[in-house]
DNA sequence: ATCCATATGTCAAACCTTTGACTTAAACCC
DNA sequence: GGGTTTAAGTCAAAGGTTTGACATATGGAT
């Protein structure tokens, strides 16, 4: 029951620590050389000749504060000079909120969460709150984010993992000590979400694919047991239903290149009639591209390529690749944006961004090619 | 009771507050639901008869602990069931340690940096430490990180980023309250970092190029500004003058995909007589690619490609990309080793991993053609 | 019986910040 | 000029944890 830290720890004699949240005892005082110590309320408050309190208010704009302005302008100046911060780890005592959010995400490998990052930390600076990322890796267990959230390291969760019945978030969700807000994909039972129309999307690419006269398409999408790929794969048949083309699809373990390059093998070999391949991720359409090479199908003369989500990487692939653009970095920033609203006691929902994207065409798509 | 009436104005928040950790005040009590308490120490210490101290040094596993066997199977049973952990905040208070590290890098869209982060939350994990991951995205002033350390989120901070001559890290490193160690680049003056040896790569790269018997080669490199870039850049240097080849460099302001295209367009067109391109980051050798096949130069048989840095998109691109892989991994576990010894007193140090890295070839590098 | 170790815990201060309540002195009102 | 209001701060408690210093009871030796 209890494990041990594998490290070649000197101090092994410690064997059941770290499971309450440290991991071994180590020496506390190193033999630093001396090192500015932080700069304190008291620091100010002693510069400034004012009461801690005055200072805390003064530089939180407490509205309670009773100053005057030539006080104010010393104690401002004061914590200026002295390059004061608030001690996020004291304040978080006092006021049971860290200021910060917890993240976590699937893996960094996949292009499409860099805007959606870049959306998240964007929208949490802006409102003053920092954010710890944790890409799922392998090895290490999901206990590991309810801990975030157990140690009182943040104040809520966004979670851009997990399957449609997990469990493990469940349970997180219900007896956590603070609100999840799940992101990009949903889980049951879990109530508050952002999102944004993948169904939608998937509709604008065969649109688009219809449009340039392809009859017969193949469709590539990840795990079956995740919502994003299920709304995705769902739209894809809806319209192809709509405009009566026929169609082929594939489910793939994963998101990545492999996938991609995989089930679009496979779409070849079973259907070659196809003319054009809707792959759900960027990282698949790559895959997707290297199979048509193998597969002696020049694209786009004899197969258009279309992917989800744009990425600047997309522009140069040989040949550059035809997407769809979402507002992924607004999905972070709602996301953040909701996460914030529940911590300050609003209720969950479901939010899905506007907007079923816009294709950017490049040379991997083209009119179909007549085929017999 | 009291009326909790916490000024709902909406205050004029923006204009001086923020500055010192706080955006805007907010409503302190939301209307949440009732959400399951953190368990604290004396819940722990309730539940099992004790005073809070004996949990504290129990579930610390503190020498100095003097409980009875009884007693501490008392206290980790309640700790257990009532799944308590320590918080991390009111901890750093008394320990001056957060137990977090921070770790600042330029950007998540380069795959490179994929394993680096891995190997950091590895090796981190099992530390018992967590970490905060912050990419320096634009309009987020590089103030942001050196306040992580002031507002005492984190121990100590890892930087991928900055320039060679960087004032502003320096400044952090001189008088910020923390440890700081570069990882990947060196920053003048600052005596903690860990790279890889990435003149010995190129060099390898070199060596393999010539062995298939190219004597015209060119090397698109990062900016000048930035060490890594100016080491590859040396390693190619030497080794194309130990084999007596003839060569054109070009630097480029980024590690884009862009930047490898157009630095590839450049050495094409002024010296189309090169054989092989050497790319310093696999995004660049994307572009390169792309640059190839934009002026009908095939791959490999008229021109050969290959980049620094492996990773899964290389083996799906057409045609998939010879690499130098590296040991990246363990660049980031080394690091925060690294960083932890500093936090323990040791001195600083600047650690190059050992190996010049290993050549994944694959189709886009062959032997040299004959020209004209 | 008395005294000393030892085993088993408990006490209380400290860390830094926030915040409701309280104080002091001056200004104001009639 | 006595009483009241206001301005400008100060006081002290609380929040969860660690940790050096005590306390109590038990048993053994003398």
């Amino acid at each position: 029951m209890r494990a041990a830290a594998k490290a070649p720890t000197k101090t092994s004699s410690a064997s059941s620590s770290g499971e309450f949240g440290r991991v071994e005892t180590l020496p506390v005082t190193g033999g630093q050389a001396a090192r500015p110590r932080r700069t304190t309320l008291r620091d100010v408050a002693d510069a400034a000749n004012v009461d801690p309190s005055a200072v805390s208010r003064v530089v939180n704009n407490d509205p309670r504060a009773s100053v005057s302005e030539a006080t104010r302008k010393r104690i401002l100046e004061a914590a200026a000079r002295l390059g004061y911060r608030a001690n996020v780890g004291a304040r978080g005592l006092v006021t049971s909120r860290t200021w910060t959010i917890g993240f976590v995400l699937p893996s960094l490998s996949n292009p499409m969460y860099e805007p959606i990052v870049r959306g998240v930390e964007m929208e949490a600076d802006e409102r003053g709150y920092g954010i710890v990322v944790g890409s799922q890796i392998e090895g290490k267990s999901p206990r590991v984010f309810a801990n975030l959230l157990q140690e009182g390291r943040v104040d809520g969760l966004l979670v851009a993992s997990g399957t449609l019945h997990d469990d493990f978030i469940r349970e997180i969700v219900e007896h956590g000590p603070g609100p999840v807000v799940m992101v990009n994909r949903r889980v049951e039972g879990v109530k508050s979400s952002v999102v944004v129309d993948d169904e939608g999307a998937s509709r604008t690419a065969v649109d688009y694919l219809e449009c340039l006269g392809h009859r017969v398409v193949g469709g590539i999408f990840g795990p079956s047991k995740i919502d994003t790929a299920v709304r995705r794969k769902a739209g894809f048949a809806k319209a192809v239903a709509a405009h009566g083309l026929q169609s082929v699809e594939v489910d793939r373990p994963g998101w990545r290149p492999e996938d991609g390059f995989t089930g679009a093998r496979r779409i070849l070999k079973e259907a070659p009639e196809v003319t054009a391949i809707y792959a759900s991720t960027l990282l698949m359409g790559i895959g997707a591209l290297r199979a048509a090479a193998e597969n002696r199908r020049p694209v786009p003369s004899s197969l258009s390529v279309v992917c989800l989500h744009d990425s600047p990487i997309a522009e140069y692939l040989v040949p550059p690749l035809t997407t769809v653009r979402l507002p992924t970095e607004q999905l972070g920033r709602k996301a953040v944006q909701l996460l914030i609203e529940r911590l300050e006691g609003g209720r969950e929902r479901a939010i899905m961004i506007d907007g079923d994207g816009e294709i950017v065409e490049r040379a991997s798509s083209g009119p179909a090619s007549a085929w017999d």
